[in-house]
DNA sequence: TGGCTTAGTGTATTTTTAACACTATTTATT
DNA sequence: AATAAATAGTGTTAAAAATACACTAAGCCA
């Protein structure tokens, strides 16, 4: 118990801190984006970016704010997850965690790799580090959130830069589904919601036929949800 | 600012709260179990039933607790809803809620119920009172979690008895999603999964045909979803 | 015994999903 | 200039799932 402190209370409290998984999506590959730090025996341990709340925001302001502190990312999709409260889940004192899930498109996320020199690096989902405390099973959660949320609202586009081809978006769909798709069907079913824009704009520098240019129709997609219809993939 | 207490920390640390949004069933419809309290000025105000975590126990356990020591009712169906943060919330002191939904079947209700006299009471969600704080905002939240969910995981049943007709199992998934469907469509899909098993056990004493008992076959949902079959109705 | 009430059941149509293979375009290579 | 390499882009058919729809069965009551 802290005795030096100057803010007294007549019971025990937790401490409140937020932690985020940062997803990005590059080659083909979903990726998270984790930090670096030195232990006091000099060994280095990753973990997911976090700190504790402040009494004048939310958390979800905190989450953000911690964000753009250790990532310089900002202005990105953020959404909360899940509260985490294992009594031990720290050892060294007794913090609950709210975690949240930030999608990261291909622009910011060229910004945030070219950070790595510092302490943080993007992983692939199979070549992840041992990570501190509870961090990995936040991790496994944030994945079955994206995985079960991807289908039926349409956060994908979160990850992918304003413009984007149709297979870039079911490359990135496969990533995280973790499944195959008939091009044709996957084309058929995303088309039929009329929730794209086909740009006037190919794909520039590339050895074969240039891919067509596509973005996400926000306005479209109001209409469309305000009809009664669901997003579905 | 506290200063008569006796824990002390070297930053200020917002209280943490569990409030927990119960629903029932009966009668056809959907029903949320609320606590009266007295205010300062003898007005009556009601509440989700809620408070303070301790410091060894974690969120669910603290929602347990609460929902059995204020409403007699435990082992039941209680998951993780969101955590609510906003800094004014409560306007007495900074208040982090993470709040919990618990699901109820008919006999506890009935149980519940019983305690109506003294300071909590069923409500239908066309007919809520007005709720201190955000706390109508949490019953929203947990509505739109419960009409998501139900679809997708066999979370339905908790809010029957273990025995159940067909007609109830359908009136109760028109009430959650606030839909109409056919008899003979819902009973083709529900009994198509294999999950329900026909117990040899009808209605008594009905002034018409008695309905047959089923129940859900937790054996045979545990094959299902491991032989990569998803519920959804 | 006739009336009331809700249980229980099957089929035909429409819609959605799934399976499947070739041509078109652009650049690089020789 | 011709050809090879790579991926974009496209339509049809069959199977499965969802939807729409109306009568008979059983039990109690008056």
């Amino acid at each position: 118990m802290e005795t030096k402190g100057k803010f007294t209370y007549d019971y025990e409290r937790p401490a409140l801190a937020t932690d985020c998984v940062i997803f990005g999506f590059d080659g083909g590959e979903l990726k998270v984006l984790l930090m670096e730090r030195e232990t006091e025996d000099s060994q280095s341990t990753w973990s997911l970016p976090g700190g504790f709340v402040y009494m004048n925001e939310t958390t979800e302001e905190s989450a953000k704010r911690i964000l753009h502190e250790k990532t310089g990312i900002k202005n990105v999709f953020v959404e909360q997850l899940y509260t985490f409260s294992e009594v031990d889940r720290d050892p060294r004192q007794r913090v609950v965690a709210v975690a949240y899930y930030a999608l990261v498109n291909n622009k910011k996320f060229q910004i945030a790799a070219g950070l790595n020199a510092k302490n943080v690096a993007w992983f692939e989902l199979s070549k992840m580090p041992k990570l501190i405390f509870d961090h990995s099973k936040i991790v496994k959660t944030a994945l079955i959130r994206l995985k079960g949320k991807v289908r039926y609202q349409p956060i994908g586009f979160e990850l992918l830069n304003e413009k984007f081809t149709l297979t870039q978006l079911q490359q990135l769909y496969e990533a995280i589904l973790e499944t195959t798709t008939d091009k044709r069907n996957f084309r058929k079913k995303i088309l039929s919601m009329k929730l794209l824009k086909a740009l006037n704009e190919k794909e520039q520098n590339v050895a074969r036929k240039a891919a067509q240019y596509f973005s996400f129709d926000k306005q479209a997609y109001k209409e469309f949800t305000h009809s009664g219809f669901n997003f579905e993939l």
